[in-house]
DNA sequence: ATTTTACTTTAAAACCGTTCTAAACTACTT
DNA sequence: AAGTAGTTTAGAACGGTTTTAAAGTAAAAT
């Protein structure tokens, strides 16, 4: 399935902003960035987009299940372009994220969930501090 | 031990200011706060405190010990006077955070820690939605 | 006790990531 | 081709947090 497609079945009008972040974004690589991030490699990449669209296009990408902003507690909101289900490893000194499989954490109890909710995911964080 | 005591113990040095906010937080009740929160617990309590103070304890308290911050992409910083290992619900649609003991969860299975680092800590934040 | 020194508090300004505004533009429908 | 609904944009606004620099205070030195 080609991006435009990928847009369209997401419910997004595949508009020229969008497939150029889509080209970005959308391409099997699992990386993870900031909106001024994505703006730089659209700008060094010969186009250009008001950091407004680029919030505006995340956000869309986001609720639409594209891709998924991270749990942690940075200025800055991290994006993920990794939607599996997986957890991440976090470097608190340089606020670097690693990804974690998710086969290679298993949970072996879990607290009751409580009354009129239901579990809608589970994250891990793993905080790094180096060794020294 | 009182709060005084508690605060020279971390390195700090006692003044009103801190005073107010140890007699606030550090009561042995777990609490998740946010620093307008604290402000404004501050102002009823018939005190008052200008944001940066504020601001400035948290950060010292939180260097030395006394409490921690929680891992949240939510737009303001939460504080927890809960600085035992322990997890996190979080109601995504209120940012309402609930404490999980430590021993409610059980990690059965971890992946490799990156060549270099140490575990600093891990977080488990289980995600709620409404069951409607 | 007084002076000195280093640290702390403060109001106000600055900062910075993010959202809003409203006008121009563009994709899609008719 | 015209209409309309959704999108992009620059720039302003917003909100949480940090900085600034001056005044104040706790502890150390005298």
């Amino acid at each position: 399935m080609n991006n435009k497609e990928k847009l369209r079945n997401a419910g997004l009008r595949p508009t020229k902003q969008r497939m150029i972040v889509a080209d970005i974004l959308l391409n099997g690589l699992n990386r993870h960035f900031t909106a001024e991030d994505l703006q730089d490699e659209i700008n060094s990449s010969g186009n250009s987009m008001s950091i407004a669209t680029v919030y505006n296009c995340l956000k869309k990408f986001k609720n639409c299940g594209l891709i998924k902003q991270v749990e942690t507690s940075k200025d800055t909101a991290i994006f993920d372009t990794n939607t599996d289900y997986h957890h991440h490893f976090l470097n608190e000194e340089t606020g670097e994220l690693i990804d974690i499989e998710n086969e290679e954490v298993s949970l072996h109890k879990l607290p009751e969930i409580p009354q009129g909710y239901l579990n809608n995911g589970i994250e891990v964080i793993i905080k790094l501090k180096r060794d020294n």
